[in-house]
DNA sequence: AATGAATGAGCTTTCATTCAT
DNA sequence: AATGAATGAAAGCTCATTCAT
């Protein structure tokens, strides 16, 4: 639940000693989640974040080291809330298509509902590279424990299993680079084609499954809903 | 040759006036690569680059307006140079999945000969919008038209054409992902491993072609060199 | 009590918060009067302004938006003084002359006081325009509800009200022109002759009120003091 | 005449070579004239009034050693200009009354069909000072033998010669400040209102001619024409 | 004599971080 | 623990002037 009102949110003081701290914490987390999903990492200054936080300037220092700190921290929070939100989309897939097809909706279903992700998730390449390289790390092992498991299971039998990885990487890929062009184009955010899913879908499916050359594939049997 | 010794570079006049006038507007713009691939766009200031092209900083602004116009300006002069690469090493292929993987080792190679390229390619979506938008509408454009073609000679009918362009950008995706992860990933720039290669391959000629379920595939047929 | 040594002040703090933070930013307006008054708005850059101020060179930009800002502000400020002391100046008058005889001496009082005031006042026109029409429009306003009671009291009935305007930019612009030229003429500040201040009185006296033309008027009736 | 077409002028070769070189000189005059004119004298690059004249950036340096120089010239030649402008419209008069008149309407004259002049003028006291002086120094000259010659003719008899000097001061400042008031008021440039005229020189010819006390005076005798 | 590119001093402004309260 | 004022390093950019051609 990464949404939130716009404006300055105030810290309300908790129980316990140790909650409020915790609550600052959140609460300038999320102001800086805000801040760089709107303006960027570059334009993220502490003061704006402290402000979105509702905590003097000088706080901030208290709890992260420094401004990098914050920026790293970023990602991987919001990443856990992403793999989440993508494991109970998957839920009820069955097949290695299914489950891919499910999960690859629910990352867009989670740019559709946290806007803000997509720009942490691009800058951290450039700005986190920590936050980045651990985010990335946790997705693609899950990523491939997936595939592996799939793999165990017959499927796609024309890799051998150190395979995957190379794998993995060309599919958190194209999900990434499919969100930057149709989603996050020219003209504000948009959902993604439906179109463009099935493409997806398709290509994946015959890349790892294979399919009979003489293809009247037109209608990939994506699951029936 | 974008390559070139490290230190300041002095620019040698020579003979007619303009002449000596492309000279350190080439000189400047070979300075901000060396220093936007070494310490990445942020940190590439005017004083920085034009240091290391030997002028004054003043001299600067009579060959661009602003230090972001010389930022915009990087990604699509290199990128001139990376597609007449990649043309190069696609020569003599016959079938899309030849030229596809020799055009995929130039690209690899390209990498390896001009290293400071991956970071002005990566970064630039953040710090060079304009610039990046130039390029990869221009290799995403070369791109569709040869998987057009292609298609037309009766390769992977299991499309439409109008899926292609969803397959170019999950193409370009690959690459440019794989790149990251296995030549600049955590130690240092490395070769592409040969495996990732093939597996990149035969993901793609599967994905595209087809291939029969049964798939004794582990031997991919990739062209004989 | 504008004047001061010349050398850096260093700013004491004050017991209370907001008296510390009040002692700075006068301690800059202070700075600034002095810099602008000695070298012009011109060359009154900020890091001059500070170092006279005695603070640090970003902690000015606590304290005003702009470098222009504290320009628009130095005016005003001066203003305000000046006006009150040529009320106390001209306090015990009771005829128009000798009001404004007094009043004149008044401002000629202050610029010898105050000597930064008048490079201020000059240069405002051009380099604070903001800070220029408010005071200009502050003191005629005075200047004019001054004449407008004299004139309701029967003096200079050659002139109809709304002539008393005209009448107040000649007054104001004679007094500026007078000072620029007998007090802060060729060869550093002087004070102001007493002859020109007679001529001057005798000239608006005459002008306002009249005069028999055979005047014997070499003897003008200031005031017996 | 200082008008000119707006763009850039080239300066055509004349015969001699002297000529020449006089014509840039008069070429780089005229553009810094309508540079100053339009955008002050903070902002007359040196950049731009060459390329007003259309010569070289560094054809300047033939001609003035700086660019104080130029700006220093500006005022003290639309000052000779301004003089026979004024002199001309003041011909036909014979009382100092009607000459004042005369010439006082010649300056508001000068200023409407010379817009750029009273910025010139105006700025000048700050940007100019050499050739603020010299101006002021020329005009108040003429004036005060204008006044001194009225004198001996016996106008004035309320004055003595020496504090004529004061005199031509306060006229001069008079009309600038009712030029700078009310033709370059707020809202562009406007022709001084008749009446500011009559109540100006109302008030002069009193200041020294002097007036029955009683005055009836509303219908001053301006000339009739 | 005319040129225009090269230069660097100097400007305003931002902002992460420190630290006294 | 919370604060917010103070700080100064560093940035992009302008422009008068020089000078080789």
């Amino acid at each position: 639940m990464p949404s939130d009102a716009a404006a300055t949110q105030k810290v309300r003081p908790i129980g316990k000693r140790g909650e409020k701290s915790e609550a600052i914490r959140e609460s300038l987390l999320r102001a800086a989640e805000h801040v760089v999903g709107e303006i960027g990492y570059a334009n993220a200054s502490v003061t704006l974040i402290t402000q979105k936080a509702g905590v003097g300037q000088g706080t901030f220092y208290n709890y992260f080291q420094s401004r990098q700190e914050i920026l790293d921290a970023l990602l991987p929070a919001l990443g856990k809330d992403m793999l989440s939100h993508i494991k109970n989309a998957a839920l009820g897939g069955h097949s290695f298509a299914e489950l891919e097809y499910r999960s690859f909706r629910g990352f867009f279903d989670y740019l559709e509902q946290t806007p803000h992700f997509f720009r942490i998730l691009n800058e951290a390449d450039v700005f986190a590279p920590k936050g980045h390289a651990e985010h990335f790390e946790t997705i693609s092992a899950r990523y491939l424990r997936f595939l592996r498991q799939s793999h165990q299971n017959g499927e796609f039998p024309a890799f051998r299993e150190d395979e995957l990885e190379t794998v993995v990487f060309i599919l958190i890929a194209a999900r990434t680079y499919l969100a930057m062009h149709y989603v996050f184009g020219e003209d504000g955010q948009k959902p993604l084609p439906e179109s463009v899913a099935e493409t997806y879908i398709k290509f994946v499916r015959y890349g790892l499954e294979g399919v009979p050359r003489s293809a009247d594939a037109n209608e990939p049997e994506k699951e029936k809903q």
